[in-house]
DNA sequence: GGATGTTCACTGTG
DNA sequence: CCACAGTGAACATC
């Protein structure tokens, strides 16, 4: 009924508000004017609110000399200092970021390739396990002063307390080998206000291992009452105070190294990466001098859910504004025209662009939620709604730009091809695997008329006629229940004293060799040590590809860490490979240091593995080659008395939207001089070497 | 009165 | 359920 009050508003303006409204706004509502500009048009620095030289928001720049000389003092005090492994010293430090001013032409990564030079230190061995590990592995005593300290700590903002408990010490010189592999110890200023796509993914990642390597430590400790189990709040605060961080610079519209249909699983990394910096709040604004005066405009809007209502068309969204809500006893009361809510009725006015960020349920994890950036959108028109209780409301209607990718609306199709609502365009398979996996596997071609790759038997699990024999004799457990971090389980001392996943499955640190649990573990299938024998959680699909043959994708996102499938087929010997097999799995190539998995000494296969998917193979035969990947592989070893069974299980590197082709990378042959085995890469990527193997 | 430092309120989340 | 943190804006001090 309302509705009447909104579609006249459009023309007349903010008198309606004031009117109904007895609030005063906090800051008066100056003239309308109309969009200065095209909002097509870029919209770098028109608002500008902070010179890109700074002054900087307190808590960042000021802090970075004191974090310099604290590292150097660290570097012979470190709790892992005394260890063997080589510490990746000043860090390959590229002199990387000349600042992307200097860039202005976008011409980034060509540079990077000198990252090869490490392959060669690889090559004498190392002993297995990582630094982090072992850095932990030490103390796992209560930290029960930990919580008292961090209250302190907080009027020093940002500064690292003379270490008190022991697993403080150790977060610290965690963060600060993270840091330093990453290189994000020091971000140009300039930088760090005005990012790319390099510094956002290196943050994210940076930030998901943190919180990962946080949860583990939590997890392994028992349960302290009173002790705060955020992890995610924890690792992003730590990442603020040391200016881990990218596109500092508040801005409209698109954000520098963020792509529409990008998916976040936590606000904190929306915030780190400066696609919507309140940690909470819904809007987010900025505030832009006007002559003599300042008024707030809108950037972002995250939806949660709830309210958008408005049918099946996606590309519009109607949301609430905020407040009206008594924090103390809930009462509700009238929204009032201030801060996000004006901020949003002045983007109104000024016609600006707002990002809008979409809340969803997560079905893997029902306490959370996914993020889905949604791209730009435009406020057509606002108006007010008595809401449940009788206070008014703010309500704002937007209208996606048109002209960007899908986002949002992917993960309506993909819900209602789950549903049988709609069917996919170009099924050829319903289930490639005819029933062998959990859940099916689609198999789609909407490019051309092929009706389906070769034929193969399809096999869920790796086949061995003989498994790898072992001089020793391993224990197994008896965890009847699945096994638990913190016991003495034999099979999590072998990872260290912890699991190597989340309860969620999700993998904990990268570069160490995974020990699940054996055939002869009295655990059960569904133990957290065995996610890699459960078979497949995500729901795939092999679909074909433009000019890469078959691939393989998602419908489901996919969390960084997350088990995605296990490369399938028959154990070969070396001497056994064809030369016509397309499906070899061999990880005795050299692989790359990846780009986005720590500089650290890379996992020693501790056989030498060799597996063909020609004849029979699951999914994993479908993934192709990229030479920026978005998935990697770790060796799993399963022991079973004197038998070991090599496996390998593919990981996803960062969060992955749904429908966006899995990759990774194929590696090298070791002794290749220019062999026949090359393939022309195609990938497609900045950074694509041109061929592979 | 401009610059800088401090405190507080506001925002849902996991 | 409830502690949690970034930010803007008001307030305080230089």
């Amino acid at each position: 009924m309302e509705q009447v009050l909104g579609s006249d508003s459009v023309p007349s303006g903010p008198m309606d508000k004031s009117k109904v409204l007895t609030v005063k706004p906090l800051r008066c509502l100056v003239p309308i004017f109309p969009s200065q500009r095209d909002t097509t048009a870029p919209q770098t620095s028109q608002f500008a609110s902070v010179p890109p030289t700074g002054p900087f928001p307190p808590g960042a720049a000021p802090f970075f000399p004191f974090f310099a000389s604290n590292e150097s003092q660290r570097q012979g005090t470190g709790a892992n200092q005394g260890r063997s492994y080589p510490i990746p010293s000043p860090v390959p430090l590229n002199s990387f970021r000349t600042p992307a001013s200097a860039a202005g032409n976008g011409d980034i990564g060509t540079s990077r390739r000198s990252s090869r030079n490490r392959v060669a230190a690889d090559e004498d061995g190392y002993s297995q396990g990582d630094a982090y590990e072992n850095s932990f592995g030490m103390y796992t005593e209560d930290g029960s002063d930990v919580v008292k300290k961090r209250k302190s700590r907080k009027k020093a903002k940002g500064r690292p307390a003379i270490a008190v408990s022991l697993s403080e010490v150790d977060i610290e010189s965690l963060v600060n080998n993270l840091l330093k592999s990453f290189n994000l110890v020091e971000i140009d200023t300039f930088y760090q206000a005005n990012s790319d796509k390099e510094l956002v993914e290196r943050v994210l990642i940076v930030y998901n291992l943190l919180r990962r390597k946080i949860t583990q430590i939590d997890d392994s400790k028992e349960a302290v009452p009173g002790v705060a189990r955020r992890p995610d709040l924890r690792s992003g605060t730590i990442l603020m105070n040391k200016g881990a961080r990218a596109n500092v610079k508040k801005r409209i519209g698109t954000v520098p190294g963020i792509d529409v249909g990008d998916i976040f699983f936590f606000r904190m990394e929306m915030c780190l990466v400066g696609l919507h910096a309140p940690i909470m709040g819904g809007i987010d604004y900025l505030t832009v001098k006007v002559s003599a005066d300042e008024e707030p405009v809108a950037v972002s809007i995250v939806s949660s859910g709830g309210y958008e209502d408005d049918g099946d068309d996606g590309d519009v969204l109607i949301y609430s504004g905020h407040g009206g809500v008594q924090r103390k006893d809930k009462q509700q009361m009238d929204q009032k025209l201030e801060r996000g809510n004006l901020a949003l009725e002045k983007s109104l006015h000024r016609a600006n662009e707002v990002r809008v960020i979409r809340g969803v349920r997560d079905f893997a994890s029902p306490t959370g939620k996914i993020y889905v950036y949604d791209g730009r959108y435009i406020i057509h028109e606002s108006w007010i709604e008595k809401g449940k209780s009788g206070c008014n409301v703010f309500k704002y209607k937007l209208v996606r730009v048109a002209g960007q990718p899908e986002a949002y609306t992917v993960w309506k199709s993909i819900q209602q091809w789950k549903d049988g609502v709609t069917t996919r365009v170009g099924v050829i398979l319903p289930d490639l695997t005819s029933g062998a996996e959990s859940l099916p596997v689609c198999l789609v071609n909407d490019v051309d008329d092929e009706k389906g790759p070769a034929y193969f038997t399809y096999l869920p699990h790796l086949k061995y006629t003989k498994p790898f024999a072992s001089s020793k004799s391993f224990l197994n457990c008896s965890c009847s229940d699945g096994c638990e971090p913190a016991t003495n389980c034999p099979c999590v001392q072998k990872n260290g004293g912890y699991i190597p996943y989340t309860a969620l499955g999700i993998l904990l640190s990268h570069n160490s060799l995974i020990h699940e649990c054996g055939p002869a573990c009295l655990c059960p299938r569904t133990c957290r040590n065995r996610v890699s024998q459960a078979g497949l959680k995500i729901r795939l699909e092999v679909f074909k590809t433009k000019d890469k043959g078959w691939g393989l994708r998602s419908w489901d996102p996919i969390r960084a860490g997350a088990f995605i499938c296990e490369y399938a087929g028959d154990v070969i010997d070396s001497s056994a490979v064809e030369s016509d097999d397309n499906y070899i799995f061999d990880a005795t190539r050299s692989f790359d240091q990846l780009e986005f998995v720590p500089i650290d000494d890379p996992v020693k296969v501790p056989f030498p593995l060799i597996i063909s998917a020609k004849n029979g193979g699951n999914v994993g035969r479908f993934m192709n080659h990229s030479c920026s990947p978005n998935v990697y592989w770790q060796p799993i070893l399963r022991e079973n008395h004197d038998q070991s069974y090599l496996h390998v299980g593919f990981y996803a590197i960062k969060h992955i939207p749904p429908m966006q082709e899995l990759t990774y990378s194929y590696g090298m042959v070791r002794t290749d001089k220019d062999g026949p085995r090359r393939k022309k890469c195609l990938c497609g990527s900045s950074k694509c070497r041109g061929y592979f193997y």
